[in-house]
Parts: structure tokens; C-alpha cells; sequence
DNA sequence: TTGCGAGTGGTGATATTATAACATCCTTGA
DNA sequence: TCAAGGATGTTATAATATCACCACTCGCAA
């Protein structure tokens, strides 16, 4: 992600929160910066980490309150398979996106509006759905 | 799940594992007990206290070889979502399953076979994929 | 102005989930 | 008999996540 587009992502994170009626708040902003800059999915503590240089050293319920924040409004996703985040450019609500990371480079690339399952359980309702595929992308297949 | 189902599906099991050329040895088989037991997902540490009462009290890697064991010969999934395990009576060595999982009562419904997505990245290849859709199951819409 | 209350973040402790590293035991077959 | 591999036991620790409590700030109403 370039410096630009970084800069931009923010300036749209700062005004979906808005239009939530939400602030996203220097900690959430600088978390959010940080999962944004990483080129894979990043891990809570290695966020953690990050912040260490600050003014205060960050302490764990720090981080973990700020991505649950940013989960809820969209703007970052859990990859639950690996317990790391990654950022989200779309900033939609609805909870589910496809994402399809690459086991090799770390890339991570997002979908969405997947059909619903053809075999579903007669009369299950979907409330959320966790679909992450784990593979090769384009530039790491040999 | 039923006494009988409970004893044809560890029956099943061990043929499986013996046309794998493995054994399904009684950790592994008391593990895979408790799994198919729970009427839903289960925790590992929950098994650790399952395991307990036993003539060796388990540790912690005993449990994790073992659910090791049976994910590798597809008698057990992870919920990657809940850090969970649940039974599975399909033996299939192919990683992939989509999972139903009534976030009411637990309960988990499997299923396959579900079509390649349809807006994947160019290029991408999938090797493994997480699919786990939480919601209600027809016994628990209200 | 004063005081309340919601929201936010700091801090120390702890809970939960998972693995590393090494020792022991047991089978199997040379 | 002995070696090799695999399965398990054991101790410790790593990695991930939450709890409980306090302090601060801001908006707002009495
Ligand atoms: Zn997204
Ligand atoms: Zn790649
Ligand atoms: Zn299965
Ligand atoms: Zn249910």
C-alpha cells in the first residue's frame, strides 16, 4: 500500500466513523494505520509491539479494544484461521467478506457477495459467515 | 449422537485408519470418543479435564497430538472461529468441509462439496479453505 | 457553575489456547 | 540383541485474549 493510498484509507476510515456517530480516536487511528501498512495479516501483539515507542507502552486490552472497534465498523477483519488481522478498504457493516490469502507472500485479497451455500441445513439462517481460503496467489505459483 | 452411532462411528474409524496405515491408538481413540460424544463443538482443554480422571493425568500436548492425529486422518475438524473441535462422520482425508454451527444450542451440520468461489482472484489457487457459517438451526428460529 | 453519566483508555492480573524440548517406553524387524 | 521409529509422558513456556478496576474527559442537564 502506498503512502497515497494509506493517507486516503484513513481520511475514509476517519469519515465512515463519523457517519457511525463514532470517533475513531488517535489509538484506533494509529492501530488502524498499522494493520493498513502490513503487507500480510498482523498479529495482535505484534501490534502490540508497534505501539511500544509511544508515549505510553501499550498494554494488551489496549490493542484488542481497539481492533474490536474497528472490526465492528468494518474497517478491519479477523483471518480467524491464523488469529491475525488484516485491514479492509471496503468499510462496509455487513460482518462477512472472502478473503483469499496467499500461504506464501502473505497477500491477502478480499471478496464479496458470495452466493449462499447450495446444501445448507433446511431451515438454518445465516447470521454470519467465516470463509477464508488459504492458497497460492498468482505472482508465488511456480 | 445415539450409543450405537457412537460405537459403529469409532468402528469406522479405526478401519480408517488402518487402510491409512496408521493406529488409532486409545488416546486417540478416548479423544475421538469425547468429540463425537459432545453434542457440540468442544474445547481442548475441556478434553484435557475429560481426560483427567484417567490412570495418567493428560497434559496439554497429549490432547493436541491426538486432536493432531484425527484432523490429519479427517476425523476431526477445527472450528477456527471458536477454537473448537468437532466430530466428523465422513472420513474424508480432503482438508475441506463447510460448517453449520447454531450459535443457540451448538449444534454442527457438515457439508461438501461446495462450488469453487465464483470471484477469485486471478491467478489464485486454493489449497485449503475455512468455511463456517454461524446462525440458527431450524430447531432454534423463534 | 456544578455534578452526573457515557465513553474511552491505562494498568495489573489472570485466563485461555498452543507449542517446544527432552525423556521414556514399546514395537518391530534386522 | 540391538537399533530405529513412533507414540506418549513431562516440564516448561509461548502466544493469544480477557477481566476488573481506576482515572480522565467531554457533553449536557439541573
Ligand atoms: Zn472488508
Ligand atoms: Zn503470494
Ligand atoms: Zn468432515
Ligand atoms: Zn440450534
Amino acid at each position: 500500500m502506498t503512502r497515497d493510498s494509506l493517507i486516503r484509507a484513513l481520511e475514509a476510515a476517519e469519515s465512515h466513523c463519523t457517519e457511525r456517530g463514532e470517533k475513531l480516536t488517535p489509538v484506533r487511528r494509529r492501530v488502524l494505520e498499522l494493520v493498513l501498512e502490513a503487507d500480510a495479516p498482523v498479529k495482535a501483539y505484534d501490534l502490540l509491539e508497534a505501539l511500544k515507542p509511544g508515549p505510553g507502552a501499550a498494554k494488551p486490552p489496549t490493542v484488542y479494544r481497539a481492533l474490536d472497534f474497528l472490526m465492528a465498523a468494518g474497517l478491519v477483519h479477523k483471518v480467524e484461521a491464523l488469529n491475525a488481522f488484516v485491514g479492509c478498504s471496503h468499510a462496509h457493516d455487513d460482518g462477512g467478506a472472502e478473503l483469499f490469502i496467499c500461504s506464501d507472500c502473505g497477500s491477502v485479497e478480499e471478496r464479496h457477495g458470495a452466493p449462499d451455500p447450495v446444501n445448507m441445513p433446511d431451515g438454518f439462517v445465516i447470521e454470519r459467515s467465516v470463509v477464508e481460503h488459504f492458497g497460492h496467489c498468482a505472482n508465488c505459483r511456480h
